[in-house]
DNA sequence: ATAGGGTTAG
């Protein structure tokens, strides 16, 4: 482009970067910027909002101020495009207050318009930082006002009220943008449908599919994929089939979450014979993605974590470890710096191919690379100790957790009964389940059968003998309870 | 189609 003549306009050299944006290459983009910047290319205030927006999505939300100088220098004036950019930045850099006051300054001091894309900008960071009843009042201010907040801005609000469990002010918010005229889209209906499952409300998100067909909006493979999961979670396997059927019926193809939903549906319930077949008809397409990984680089498209943390865990579920290992050396060569995720995966992979001293090892190693472990991982390296009978190094680690600040969840009880009791160490599961019970957890479905399991065999055996195990009668009822709740 | 925005499922 340097050496073309006519030389090219500062709109193409706007489109150049912008691509590159759009590749997520935010420091190729401002390197680039750098280069052509010194070599004298023209400058618009275009360009300059493309590289506040490049120092805004690497969290240099700063660096992005600093530009505003720029355009003083040249004359220009920073508008609403530029101001949404520095919010946006703001909320990514978690600074929330600094956020709100740039906005209510720029209403103040009039310094822009605000439009729609600067008010979803606005409640999208609000709900994003924990603030959703913020977000949620400052939505019915707009309303009052000339700035109408869209779709988009409801939705997310929607959301968010649906996850912080506020499902019944989610569906009162659906009622009124339908009564200030905004439409719902299978977006809005998605988040609610959701919600309600998430609390058990069959009878309403029954309704409010009906409610959709009536407002012609038409069910997506999400929608399908929240009804299988609910259906699964409930064990009513038979149903979240249903379900697959009625999708396919409508010439919709189930997707790779409609598949692992399944497997994890018929794992609960204990048919483990059809996990196994659907999921031993996925691993092939590890070729498949393989092959396209290789497309990829010969496109010389740069892949990122993301692009490696999935092929590793492909590798991973066909158990090979070797290859996962050698391939984390490739991307450390490359200089992609593996991230927790990668390290969940290649831990959670080495456990399940048996090999716990390793994976161990790994998890050890993680300190010096400055990568803390999360729930999820202590969750998987805990459960495979259990399984492994090196409970007492499990207990460490549950300690461990406790001091760190990463508290053990309901999950990572489960994960350990589940263990100890494939190794029969019953008298270590009625420990865990009482802790689980202090700190304020129930076990789940698969646990609460284990141990009845369990019980009802010890209860066999040492009715022979003429022996009881003290709290045996209650905890038989309990484990009972569980089952027949679910 | 020169710059800024978003949401739902595993």
């Amino acid at each position: 482009m340097l050496r073309m003549r006519p030389k090219p306009t500062d709109v193409d050299f706007n489109r150049l970067l912008t691509a590159v944006v759009k590749m997520k290459q935010y420091s190729v983009a401002l390197n680039l910027f750098d280069e052509m910047h010194q070599l004298g290319t023209p400058v618009s205030e275009y360009t300059l909002t493309i590289v506040i927006n490049c120092y805004c999505l690497l969290n240099r939300v700063h660096f992005g101020f600093a530009i505003l100088g720029s355009f003083f220098k040249r004359g220009y004036e920073p508008n609403v495009t530029t101001f949404t950019t520095l919010i946006k930045g703001l909320f990514l850099d978690d600074k929330v207050i600094d956020a709100e006051k740039l906005f209510k300054k720029l209403l103040a001091l009039r310094l822009c318009e605000p439009n729609e894309v600067t008010i979803l900008t606005v409640i999208n960071g609000l709900c994003k930082a924990g603030h959703t009843l913020t977000a949620y009042d400052l939505l019915g201010l707009f309303e009052k006002t000339t700035w109408k907040p869209n779709v988009k801005s409801y939705n997310t609000v929607i959301d968010s009220l649906c996850k912080d469990r506020m499902v019944d002010e989610a569906l009162q918010l659906l009622a009124k943008m339908i009564d200030k005229g905004i439409s719902p889209n299978i977006v809005t209906y998605n988040s609610v449908v959701q919600g309600l499952c998430n609390f058990g409300r069959w009878k309403d998100a029954k309704d409010l599919i009906t409610r959709m067909v009536d407002h012609k909006v038409s069910l997506d493979v999400i929608t399908f994929n929240i009804l299988v999961d609910a259906f699964c979670k409930e064990g009513m396997v038979k149903e979240a089939e249903d379900v697959v059927e009625i999708m396919m019926q409508r010439n919709m193809s189930p997707n790779v979450v409609t598949y692992t939903t399944l497997i994890d549906g018929y794992s609960l319930v204990g048919q483990i014979d059809k996990a196994r077949k659907l999921l031993d008809s996925m691993p092939g397409r590890f070729a498949d993605g393989l092959k396209l990984f290789k497309d990829m680089q010969a496109e010389q498209v740069i892949p990122n974590l993301v692009t490696y943390n999935t092929l590793l865990h492909g590798l991973c579920m066909n158990k090979q470890i070797a290859e996962a290992f050698s391939f984390l050396h490739i991307m450390e060569e490359k200089g992609v710096n593996p991230n927790i995720t990668t390290y969940n995966t290649l831990i959670h992979g080495l456990c399940k191919d048996g090999k716990v001293e390793i994976a161990r090892d790994v998890f050890n190693s993680l300190p010096c690379k400055g990568l803390q472990p999360d729930v999820q991982l202590y969750n998987i390296i805990i459960g495979s100790l259990c399984q492994e009978g090196l409970v007492e190094e499990a207990k460490c680690l549950l300690v461990e957790m406790d001091k760190s600040r990463c508290a053990p969840n309901s999950w990572t009880y489960n994960v350990c009964i589940h263990g100890v009791l494939r190794r029969k160490l019953l008298v270590e599961a009625k420990t865990l389940l009482d802790e689980m019970y202090r700190q304020g957890f129930s076990p789940d479905a698969t646990s609460a059968s284990m141990l009845l399991d369990h019980l009802q065999d010890v209860g066999r055996r040492t009715a022979n003998v003429g022996v009881h195990w003290p709290d045996f009668r209650s905890c038989v009822s309990s484990a009972k309870n569980f089952k027949n709740r679910i």
